[in-house]
DNA sequence: TAAAGACCAC
DNA sequence: GTGGTCTTTA
């Protein structure tokens, strides 16, 4: 038996808004800890770990551990039906092939029960080592954002390259090259507006602009996103989901190409 | 000789998009009661009773009867020209072919006329006999809207419940089902947020998504719909139009359907 | 392809 | 608060 109850709905609603476009089918893992879900992309590039801990719903029972697969456009659906200051819980009896989503408006006027057929998937759970990170950029997620949707019409690849400086996003295509450079800055009116760039060892890395882009469908969850970089590993993006956890997003940088020009 | 003219131009533009997608063509019927239109969609399957009385008009001349065949279309394309906040009169001169809309700004420093010619129009004007409902729900039109809208991301088809306990919409699709109950609450702030049942019997009837669909077109029309049925006989969803008249769809029930599944 | 909703700027 | 733009869905 599984009955988690979520007064802040619109987080989870916002939560399938940022997978879904990755990733179509996953399985949910629920236990006594939380509720979380890690899974590729479909093209196998990018990985996605999500977590919601127990603590952040306003009652969790989770009777035994459970993996629920489902169809991330289907829930999405959904979740769509549900109004954003309305109360979801999610349901579902042990055995059970079906998970029930419940909508309850804050007036208690409407109540709504959505059911939806589970799947079997199969998924390999990566175990993620944690990692000393050579740089760390904290920054307002619209920024990110912005950042990335502009450097999408100039190129395909951004090199994000940390130095004492600053952070610098680079981009090349046919039509001409990009360069936004951010400088630390920690003297703003909101803590979120504050961009602070952790650097134990300069790095440069390229990553594809497709999947950053398709990251930042988290922007809503959180106003601060962290990028993590070390040479070698894939990078780290991650919007905290209000005080019950996160979203994170991993992806390989690309291979350093030869210089374009090749002699 | 035909004069109406409109302080709140506004609801004609309203009215026009609450009927637009329905009808492509019909009779406006001008006497001295009121503007009136009644008319099937073009699929034959639900019907459109529009009335303005002609005291809702600041200025209402008419000296006979007469039948206007108009596209809607178009006429939704002249009435697009008028401002939100103009004074719209309608005019035509007995044996003419033609209508003219004028618009006045409320300054009155800018005046527009339209002309759009009037087209004949074979139309069955059906006698809608009074009946008693068995429920009848009012409801906010917003939320109406809401629960169709999602529903329809469900279904094709809702089921319209209503008992003591309330209402239920219900529906059923390829991804799961949804049930979305409204209990009765006349204890709220604003009149307009009531959601009031009265049932003198119980009802449960299937209608078809799409045409409910259409007729939440005339929502900005109220803050509240009016919904009527009895078995047998189509339901009524009502729109008042402010002071001065109403909107009425009637859609006929989807025949139950035998068992899903048949031996 | 067209319309509706969400977001942003004014 | 309103209009305009952009994105998303049918």
């Amino acid at each position: 038996m599984l009955e988690l109850r979520l007064v802040q709905g619109s987080l989870l609603k916002k939560v399938l808004e940022a997978v879904k476009d990755l990733v179509n089918d996953a399985n949910f893992d629920c236990s006594s800890t939380g509720f979380s879900l890690q899974a590729m992309d479909s093209s196998h590039v990018a990985l996605v770990s999500l977590l919601l801990r127990s603590e952040g719903f306003e009652h969790y029972r989770c009777d035994r551990n459970l993996s629920m697969g489902m169809n991330l456009g289907n829930m999405s659906k959904m979740l769509k039906c549900a109004g954003n200051d309305d109360i979801i819980t999610i349901k579902a009896d042990d055995g059970s092939d079906t998970v029930t989503f419940m909508f309850e408006s804050p007036t208690q006027d409407k109540i709504a029960d959505f059911e939806m057929k589970l799947m079997d998937i199969d998924s390999e759970h990566l175990g993620i080592p944690d990692a000393e990170y050579h740089s760390i950029v904290r920054m307002p997620s619209g920024e990110f954002s912005r950042i990335c949707k502009d450097l999408s019409s100039i190129g395909d690849t951004v090199l994000i390259s940390v130095t004492k400086e600053g952070v610098k996003f680079s981009t090349a295509g046919d039509i001409g090259t990009a360069n936004i450079v951010l400088r630390q800055n920690t003297t703003v009116d909101k803590p979120e507006d504050a961009i602070v760039i952790e650097m134990n060892e300069p790095v440069s890395l390229s990553f594809a602009l497709r999947y950053m882009n398709s990251f930042t469908k988290a922007t809503p969850l959180s106003e601060t996103v962290t990028i993590s970089l070390s040479s070698e590993l894939p990078v780290v993006v991650e919007y905290k989901v209000a005080e019950m956890g996160y979203i994170r997003y991993y992806l390989a940088p690309k291979i350093e190409e030869e210089e374009d020009t090749k002699p």
